[in-house]
RNA sequence: GGUCCUGUGGCCGAGUGGCUAGGCAGAGCUCUGCAAAAGCUCCUACAGCGGUUCGAAUCCGCUCGGGACCUCCA
């Protein structure tokens, strides 16, 4: 196996991955805030981190994979009227904000699951980890990095500063965030204007409210991770994960209070993927261009030409590299639509074929599939480059497409060959791309009943009676059943 | 305005100095009762200008375009 190396946002270089802990890593991934539905913008870290967790499984290593759920509002704008997003959506829904999160929450994980995402092995919410974060801000207080305000709690970047590397992983230079001329109302409590609140005093309507040393409010957005990351994975960990427009102020500021509170960096690695862009523009609230998950799936939504399976969109994403910005279009959805049918069929094609103890009749080609199959390896522990090993997977399609037709001889792959091809494709198809058959319909009655038809079909053909052989077919087409006759007169179908 | 990224054929996207992915769409052919599917073949691009080099999509400079972050954000 080669040595998985990945891109480090923090040392803007691809490194060789080293476990702190020889065996496990720990992983963590900023998940989701659960104040709104999520849309096609989401899908991109969770399957692009599911994909990295079940490769480093792959791997061999045992991985505590955290995500968390913010469930704790934030502000609209810091520094503008504290305004809890959550509450302020509820009162408007005529919800509990709990029951609003829960609802969100519940979509949120019905769509991973869509896609086919494997849960992660702890999925902590801010809400349940509100002590931790009051442990962590008094750390950060008796450290003498923050300061208190008016039942606030702001965090001293100019002070961490001096002696750190602020703006260190996002490339910022902190004279200039010093320096930011920009005035907002309510900056008054900060010493200054790169400052972070870490505890925010709530106005008396807020719904969601604490008690803390510093009176009744909630807590600042990056301390949620801190907490809670040092809590699962401790003070140092392997690698944390989340979308490149995290990358400052929230991951920055995560580093900040971690260093202060546990006196070494959090994270050896982090990892962030890029955007999704729809007509190259970033997709988001508050670019107005949001397609949320649910409707990407019914195809209900003025930018969509149809609806999309999530195995399309999953394959979609996959087809890029990570750290590439994806553009969204119907054009191109349709496209990963069609190759994903037909790397599929030729896959489920190859797991059903048997073969004897046989040497190669074709050395060139045995050697070719060989070296195509041992190659998703490497190019997958090239800071995992899905779309190099998808398109080695589409260099070997042909040639299972040629053992099935005939084309290429039976005997011209070794059994050796075929077996270790049926393992890497299985392997990365399955188990580390997770791509799984789209049709729902094919259980076994289906299958029965398709046969039927098939014989009914070979036999019509058999007497020329081609009016009952297309009228079968026809028909079958109409409500989405594809009849496709092979060589040698077999025939298949798919949904 | 500051910091950073980016510009590849009709579309989506790999690719970091020579060998030049892959998918989708399109064209032709084979197979086929017809069609589809499948196979074979073709379409061979790297924003522009200059430079470095024996040689550049790949390195450097400039110009033009696109984007991200700096404010909630995957």
């Amino acid at each position: 196996m080669s040595q998985l190396k990945v891109y480090n946002s923090l040392t803007r270089q691809k490194e060789v991955f080293e476990s702190i802990t020889p065996g496990h890593v720990g992983m963590y991934v900023c998940g989701p805030t659960v104040s709104g539905e999520s849309h096609l913008g989401h899908a991109r870290p969770y399957i692009t981190f599911d994909v990295l967790y079940r490769y480093l499984t792959h791997m061999g290593y045992k991985v505590r994979y955290v995500r968390n759920i913010t469930d704790a509002g934030h502000f609209e704008e810091e520094g503008r009227e504290a305004e809890d997003k959550i509450s302020k959506k509820a009162v408007l829904e005529k919800l509990e904000p709990m029951e609003l999160v829960q609802k969100y929450t519940n979509l949120f994980h019905w769509a991973m699951e869509q896609f086919n995402t494997i849960p992660p092995t702890i999925e902590p919410t801010a809400t349940g980890h509100i002590v931790e974060q009051i442990g962590m801000i008094e750390q950060i207080i008796e450290a003498g990095y923050a300061y208190v305000k008016n039942g606030s709690v702001y965090f001293d970047v100019k002070k961490y500063a001096a002696s750190h590397d602020y703006g260190k992983l996002s490339g910022r230079v902190i004279d200039d965030l010093l320096e930011t001329t920009r005035e907002l109302e309510g900056q008054d409590e900060k010493k200054d204007r790169a400052d972070f609140a870490l505890w925010k005093n709530a106005a008396p309507e807020h719904i969601m409210r604490w008690k803390s040393p510093w009176g009744v409010g909630f807590p600042g957005w990056h301390i949620e991770c801190s907490a809670m990351a040092t809590k699962y994975l401790g003070a140092q960990f392997d690698i944390h994960g989340g979308g490149m427009d995290l990358l400052f102020p929230h991951h920055e500021s995560e580093i900040a209070q971690s260093t202060i509170c546990n006196h070494t960096a959090p994270v050896r690695y982090w990892i962030h993927n890029n955007m999704i862009t729809i007509n190259g523009k970033k997709m988001g609230k508050s670019y107005n261009n949001v397609i949320k998950l649910t409707e990407l799936f019914s195809g209900d939504h003025p930018i969509l030409e149809k609806a999309y399976h999530p195995m399309t969109v999953r394959f979609f994403i996959l087809q890029t590299q990570y750290r590439s910005t994806l553009d969204f279009s119907n054009e191109a959805l349709q496209g990963a639509e069609k190759g994903l049918k037909r790397l599929w069929e030729a896959y489920e094609w190859l797991m059903k074929l048997q073969v004897n103890k046989q040497e190669a009749a074709d050395n060139e080609l045995d050697a070719k599939v060989k070296q195509l199959a041992t190659a998703f390896d490497e190019f997958m522990s090239d800071d995992l480059n899905t779309a190099k090993t998808l398109a080695n997977m589409f260099e070997l399609v042909p040639v299972i497409n040629g053992l099935k037709d005939k084309h290429i001889a039976a005997g011209a792959l070794s059994s050796d060959t075929i077996a270790f091809l049926q393992l890497q494709m299985k392997t990365f198809v399955e188990d580390i791309f997770g791509l799984k058959n789209v049709s729902a319909e094919d259980n076994g009655k289906f299958k029965s009943v398709m046969q039927i038809l098939i014989e009914l079909r070979k036999e019509a053909k058999a007497r020329k009676d081609f009016a009952t052989s297309d009228k079968i077919r026809n028909q079958l087409a109409e409500i989405g059943v594809q009849l496709k006759d092979e060589k040698g007169g077999e025939m298949s179908y798919s949904v």
